[in-house]
DNA sequence: CTTGATGCAAAAGTTTTGCAATTTC
DNA sequence: GAAATTGCAAAACTTTTGCATCAAG
């Protein structure tokens, strides 16, 4: 969660990347930065316009949000996420939190998310050997849930 | 590669699944699942209706690859990639390859596998602390590879 | 000769784009 | 007022689907 004060921050921080490009800052833009970094999870393009207008002030075009996406990525307020498959690409908020990866139910669909630092040593290491220097990753591990596997428990 | 002797394994590892299924065997099937066995490195849908023509015996509508790709998926003769994004899901041969991960180079392309057993094992230990069963994973580092990187080089 | 496989065309779903109207600086 | 942003409609792209025809067992 991140609270009106993080909402504050991140939406300067917005104008400042904003500016920084000689771009415009514009209202409609900050509604869907808005919606995005208040949003609870994950979500896609068409979630999130559905976001911008359940709140009720602004409304937006679905290709508004197509472009204001990448710009939000590209400002580091929001991340692209697997989150496999399915419906379109997704987003998370990046702004003010850990970096994570996901673990999803195959069965119920529940996505938690994890942190190892251990895995994130050796990835550091695969690349190295591999002569590549590493600037990212996606790592996300597929399994059923203890709710979803009344069987073979042992 | 699979040489001759392994493409003939996988055509009769996908008759026996097929028959096991009641399904009925297929020309056009099996000319999809040669091109995506022999083919090199990953491949789309759209790249595998290219490869089975260039054979040049065959020639098969993109709706019959939409539909055979998944029993291939089923069959273990390929499993999906992510080799992050661009055009479309993307495949790669699975039958009898060893499991293995990606490295892509973000400025060439270049994409190198790499299997490293206690990243592995790291993954089925955060699953259990998590009450997951694992059943599956995406792993996909993205870096600079030593020869786009000619800078920096200590 | 019954059932599954295929081609084709149309549809569906997501994302992009050209352009006129609007907002921002 | 010049330039960026937005909405709208149309296009682009990948994938799916209904249906008539073809091929397999």
């Amino acid at each position: 969660m991140l609270g009106p004060e993080g909402l504050n921050r991140a939406l300067e921080h917005l104008r400042a990347f904003v500016r920084r490009k000689g771009l415009k800052s514009s209202l409609v833009r900050e509604s869907v930065a808005r919606a995005a970094l208040e949003h609870v999870g994950h979500f896609t393009a068409e979630e999130l316009v559905r976001s911008v207008r359940e709140r009720g002030v602004e409304d937006v075009h679905p290709a508004t949000v197509y472009r204001v996406l990448p710009l939000l990525v590209e400002a580091e307020l929001i991340h692209q996420t697997l989150v496999s498959g399915g419906e379109g690409q997704r987003y998370e908020r990046a702004f003010e939190r850990e970096h994570h990866d996901h673990i999803i139910c195959s069965s119920c669909g529940k996505v938690v998310e994890f942190h190892f630092e251990a895995i994130e040593l050796l990835q550091s290491d695969v690349a190295k050997s591999l002569g590549f220097r590493l600037t990212g990753h996606i790592h996300e591990l597929f399994g059923v849930c203890s709710a979803c596997e009344p069987l073979a428990r042992t």
